[in-house]
Parts: structure tokens; sequence; C-alpha cells
DNA sequence: ATGAAAATGAAAGTTGTTATCGTTTACCTA
DNA sequence: TAGGTAAACGATAACAACTTTCATTTTCAT
């Protein structure tokens, strides 16, 4: 009972592509079955070396365009935390979430508060502004990593 | 009197190079001038231009390096809104701002709430973190650039 | 003024992303 | 089920932004 965790993910997508009028290939069929597979957080690299497990000869520019394909279907989202790589994280069905990251052991951990969020709205509206979107990352350190986790 | 508005500032950044042991140069001080010169949001290619302007000679590598050094010694602030390069700040003695940007016309605002600020200290608290900094970027449109306003 | 250490500018090297191109594959139609 | 065509593939080239290297120039404490 593995598959039977992604495949309404899976079935989504290829839901997508007939609507796109894309074709289903086995090499986004494994891409994306791998990408709804990990918790999150993921980069490109990392997403080609698990889904060649799986399909050795995919390429490179083939994640690439299939993480396009997914986040234009609503159904991966890139994060681009401090520097480096963009990646990618699953969309939860839960709805919009923000991030906290230990910026010791690269921890990320995910959260929501409606509270901040009000806030955000209104704060906009001051301002005439529309807010469509939004990106909250709080970095610190996690409780294994703080400075001095003094008595 | 249009040098004394940034004098406090080079001279906060000549004493950061004197702790450092680095030196004082020409081109540091004109991009140094020019950096707090604008208002906002300037990216290395704009500094560059607008230095070689005073100082014909500069070359990127070296706008490159002293930003670096205007970002170590907190009187620069990096950011990255959305995709392409990274841009530089002035750092408000005020302290500490968010940012509203419009997904239209690029219009950057600058904004503070403290409520947020403490809604986000509670939440990471909640999960044992202590935070050092955050981003907090809303994205949307502004007044001007609203799809419908609508009467 | 002098010399050691640091800074500079030009250009090469990195890194991560995106486009190109010839070959292969999916899938509609007969 | 075979055939044709548009789409997708993989490899790799091209790009863009950033960072480092290196030979030369400059700063600054003698």
């Amino acid at each position: 009972m593995n598959k039977s965790r992604n495949s309404l993910k899976i079935e989504a997508f290829n839901r997508y592509l007939q609507q796109q009028d894309l074709k289903s290939t086995k090499q986004r069929y494994y891409i994306a079955d791998v990408f709804f597979g990990v918790s999150s957080h993921i980069s490109l690299e990392e997403l080609l070396s698990l889904s060649r497990k799986r399909y050795p000869a995919i390429g490179y520019a083939t994640v690439y365009r299939t993480m396009k394909l997914l986040t234009e279907s609503g159904l991966a989202a890139e994060s681009r935390f401090g520097e480096g790589q963009t990646r990618f994280e699953n969309v939860p069905e839960k709805g919009h979430h923000d991030h906290i990251i230990c910026i010791k052991c690269s921890k990320i951990l995910e959260f929501h508060n409606e509270k901040i969020e009000e806030l955000q709205a209104e704060t906009a509206k001051k301002f005439g502004f529309k807010v469509v979107r939004h990106k909250l990352e709080l970095y610190g350190y996690c409780g294994d990593c703080a400075p001095k986790s003094t008595t």
C-alpha cells in the first residue's frame, strides 16, 4: 500500500496533462511519484537522483520541465530559502503555510497563523494594495541548535 | 549640502573598514556614497553604472566586493524579490521593515507592523525556535495596477 | 619615500537555470 | 493494430548572475 498514497495526486496530475493536451509519459509519472512521495523541499538535483533509481535514463531537463508543469498545475510550489537552488514542495490540501528555518541545521518546519494573515491583508489595504500571495520565512535556531539552551 | 546627508554613514563605513584592518579607497568611497544616496533596492549593475559616472574606472568586482562589505558592516541589506538579481537597500536606522511589492509595476513599499512581529516570535516559540531574522513579502496589486478598481 | 599587504579591474570560473536540436515516444485515426 | 504527427525526451549548449583568480596598482604605517 505504498502507491496508493500518491495516487490521488498522480491522478490530478494526469488530469492536468489531459486538460492541457499534454502527454502522459513514464518519465513524468516517475518524477511526479517520487516528488509526491518525499516529505518536503526537494531540489532538482535530489529529485533527479531519486527518479533515476526508478528510471535510470531520466535527464535533468525532463525533471526541470516536469516540475514546471507540476508547479503550473498547482500541485507543487517553488521555494527559495536563503541562497542556492530552487526547492519544491508539495502543495498541501490544507492550504497555505509559511516556513520556519533553522540557520544552523537547515531544518524546515511549516506553520500557519491566521491572525498574521489577517494583519497582512489589513496592512496592505492601508497602502491600497490587494495582496494575492505572500512569503513569510522565519530564520533562527531550533531547539536542538539553540546557541545556549541554558538551564 | 549634498554630501552631508550621507556623511554619517560614510563615516560609519570607514570606521568599519578600520576596525577590520581594511583600506579606504576611492572606489569604496564612491560606491558607498552612491549607494547611500539612492532611495532603495538597487542592483549591482545599476550601482556600477551610477558609480562609474563619478569614477569611470570602477569594475564590477569592486562593486560586488564593496557591497559585500557594506552588508557585513550592517549598513546595507540584501533582498531578493521574486527572481533575478540580488538588490541592496539601505538599512534604516529606524529598524527592521518588510516589503510589499506590486506584481504588475514592481513598485516596492516598506512597512512595519509590530503586532505581526510579535505573533511571529510567539509562533516560533511554539516550535522551540528562537527567531533571529525574518523575511515577509507581500505580493499583490497596488492601487494603480489593481485589475478592477471598480466604482 | 619605501615596501608589505591589501585592493583593483579584467577576465575566467562557478552555479543554477533555460533553450536548442536531433531522436524517440504517445496517442489519434483508419 | 499499424502509421503518422505532434509532443516529449536526453544531451548538451547557452545564459545569467555571482564569485574567484591573478597580475598590477594603491594604501598606509614606517
